[in-house]
DNA sequence: TATAATTATTAGGGTATCCTAAATTTATTA
DNA sequence: TAATAAATTTAGGATACCCTAATAATTATA
């Protein structure tokens, strides 16, 4: 397997690929390539059975696909853990760094990584790190813009990018805060947010917000 | 620079590069590549002035290219030390993991896991790690074959090659051991060493004593 | 020094990954 | 539904790296 591949199938799993086709061109956008070169790994990884495709609909991740990139989301989690907790990078910045080493680690290493690291649950920006827990905190989390309003919710994870990350931390949005959606305007692509601990108010673009996964406070 | 042209200058450097013309024939084998590819990549590094390259005749780093190379085995020793200190590698079983990671390390990841490493002066087989340290510790250091005999010496370096390391360490030949060369037999390939500490006279082939790195101890 | 052996280069290919431009299919909308 | 817009694929290329077979240069040896 090629880190370009691996890439591929990764982005695959983001883009939800586990249980829908996701069209050429989103990949194409994620991975800053042309749409043609797409197509034509799309065959390849086709060939190798890593990806179901139908031609001018998008691909899906075969379960071998699926597993696959769950080991190389774990792995990229794991060294952030490690990049943040141990070496003190920012969390912002960690995400180029995991993305180099997680092409270049062997489930052995993986495995003895995980043990040093005392087993972490979670990447810094909240993702989940052990294969199996990985599906289940999709179904538990929520993205931000589909809570209703006034339901009190913990921010669980920030999609790892750099820019994000420090808009959400711009506006005082960390992972463990809870907060509360008090009103919503679609027509201006905004949200108002109740921050419960500091008080604050804070309004957010709703297409931003979808990057901010959060989970209902059962209270 | 990609992974590729990465290994072709450490090669480089650990064949001597720095200061010899290496013949192409001794980057193939070492790479496991046919020699016209070498010719072809010769080329290439030429033109990004890393190499200077005498047809025919072999080719040397640039200083440029030496820097480069020191970099990278800088960084591949700084990984041996964490996956043997911290994860409980075993000192054999490192070289393939290090040489995956170290491609995929930056300058910065560099700089922070050596802080975290406390600094440490050498890898786990004895290579110097500081950049400015590298080529000090060649000029201090012998080939064990060519050392008179009956001087004491100390093993300081074993080249990082699962099987040689396999080799010494079944022969009770480690890092920091003290021995002394009794004798010699250049015809059969063959010296004799006493092993000072254990008291034990070990044979073993010249051929393979020269990836053995040794220095007078001046007592 | 002529010949043989060794080493290196050239010639001609192959795969992986990427591109642009043109053609095609699908989706949208008037 | 016909026309337009958007997405995708096909066609044709490029570069990086790797190969084998054939040729050329160098070195070793008789």
């Amino acid at each position: 397997m090629s880190p370009t591949k691996e890439d591929y199938l990764k982005i695959l799993f983001e883009l939800g690929g586990r249980t829908e086709q996701v069209p050429n061109k989103e990949i194409a956008n994620r991975l800053g390539i042309s749409p043609p070169t797409v197509t034509e790994m799309m065959n390849s990884l086709v060939k190798a059975g890593w990806v179901v495709y139908t031609p001018y609909k998008g691909s899906k991740l075969t379960p071998k696909g699926t597993e696959y990139a769950k080991k190389l989301i774990r792995k990229h989690r794991l060294w952030e853990v490690f990049l943040v907790k141990h070496l003190g990078f920012d969390i912002n910045k960690v995400h180029p760094e995991a993305e180099l080493l997680e092409h270049s680690t062997s489930t052995v290493l993986a495995d003895k990584l995980e043990t040093y690291l005392n087993f972490p649950e979670y990447c810094p920006h909240g993702g989940a790190i052990p294969v199996d827990s990985m599906e289940a905190q999709e179904v538990k989390t929520l993205h931000l813009p589909e809570v209703e309003v006034d339901t009190p919710v913990k921010i669980s994870r920030i999609v790892d990018d750099e820019k994000l990350l420090q808009y959400f931390r711009n506006h005082d949005l960390n992972i463990g805060d809870s907060i509360i959606v008090t009103s919503r305007d679609i027509s201006l692509d905004l949200m108002t947010v109740h921050h419960i601990s500091s008080k604050e108010t804070i309004q957010i673009s709703q297409t931003i917000a979808q990057y901010l996964f959060v989970e209902i406070i059962s209270s």
